[in-house]
DNA sequence: CGCACATTTCAACAAGCGTTGAAATTTAAA
DNA sequence: TTTAAATTTCAACGCTTGTTGAAATGTGCG
């Protein structure tokens, strides 16, 4: 749809099928609709991908790990400059959305589409317990651990559901339905994923700490 | 699928089609799924419908006005109860979150189902600008002012920027992924929509206070 | 070149889609 | 009961879907 011509052509389908597929979803998208996007057969979706299914989940799994290590190394590199007390809550949320950001700087648009596609799927009761688990408990679950470590007196069950509200805030954000923009009239807009971490750190920031505790005074 | 049947079969084609749609999607559906759940011939949606988009529009605004005037009236008796300097944040939030709960008690399946429809249309690129606005703005609108005497220093960007927290906590909620249950090993579940309030209202107050200012001592 | 292999297109399939006009049935009033 | 209208089913339409086997094209190596 809006890649260049000259890009393999593998590539091609899987950066329109991940613009398509976050935008109508799964079965909003035909394969036909990707192949014409991408310039290109319908059946070579098939050769490279097998079932419709199978290209999905290469679009889903394709910038997984990256993503997943730019957040494993911002949690390890403010646990390392914190002390040995830990990160505060702030920092810990920092490292948890950042690097959504810095996907978004390296000027590639397929990120968003990518980042967009995670917020349908994770909002979806159909694909979110299926496909969501696999790629990203993991780190989330290092993520609860740092924040039950900043937390102590809190009890599991509402560090869980602060996270929940935390996830709830960032999918709205990430699926960049412009709503907010009609609602502001104009003076906050969907696409400026800077100003929304700005807001959504100390929001989110206090909110675990009203329900979990005070935390470290940090 | 799961409702009586005894019902007129128009209604059963709305209760189907609303559990479907918030289910699948819209495209995730075929006019036969929902003929077949509801008992009934496939030609007998468009004879009381028209279009199957008509149909979503029917499903998507049937329980609106009840929801709508549920939640008006809980932020006019917040906003009685309170003196002249308005409600707190906290029953401001309170009077947004509890009528969705109250929907629950009336014991029909059919509105958890319109609640999670609900969430898929406002978290979608596609749907979300094209639905949400004409139901819901006006109210919402209400809320924010609301808010924004609540919290007297705050910039309006600041606010937005909030409610938008608070949506998409809410959004996510309503969606009923069931992530949570898995995440927290079952020390939290996604059905629980009284637990996900109880903990959402003072999560999403202290980020209101934190980024918006300290407010009304309430 | 000539040969093997990967890539891409072509053509077609059976199945399922939304929609519609006409027939059958039920409902309700006279 | 007769009659008219509302409801529901039946049958079919033209079109699109995902998928596949075979043909065509491109690529790199001897």
């Amino acid at each position: 749809m809006s890649n260049s011509r000259s890009l393999p052509k593998r590539e091609r389908i899987l950066d329109v099928a991940e613009e398509l597929f976050a935008l109508h979803g799964y079965d909003g998208v035909t394969l036909r609709q990707i192949a014409k996007g991408a310039g290109v057969d319908v059946a070579l979706a098939s050769y490279h991908f097998g079932k419709k299914l199978d290209l999905f989940n290469a679009v889903f799994e394709r910038r997984a790990a990256l993503l997943n290590s730019a957040r494993q190394d911002a949690l390890r590199a403010c646990q390392l400059s914190a002390g040995s007390e830990g990160p505060s809550v702030e920092q810990i949320i920092e490292a948890f959305l950042r690097p959504l950001e810095l996907a978004q700087e390296t000027g590639d648009p397929g990120w968003q589409h990518y980042l967009a596609l995670i917020a349908y799927i994770n909002n979806s009761p159909y694909w979110g317990p299926r496909m969501m688990s696999k790629l990203f408990d993991g780190l989330v679950g290092e993520f609860i651990a740092a924040l039950r470590k900043a937390l102590p007196e809190a009890r599991d069950e509402d560090i869980y559901w602060c996270y929940h509200n935390l996830s709830g805030a960032l999918t709205l954000t990430l699926a960049q339905t412009g709503r907010i923009d009609k609602l502001s009239g104009g003076k906050c807009r969907s696409a400026d994923f800077e100003a929304a971490y700005n807001h959504m750190i100390p929001f989110v920031a206090a909110g675990f700490r009203q329900v979990c505790g005070r935390g470290t005074s940090s």
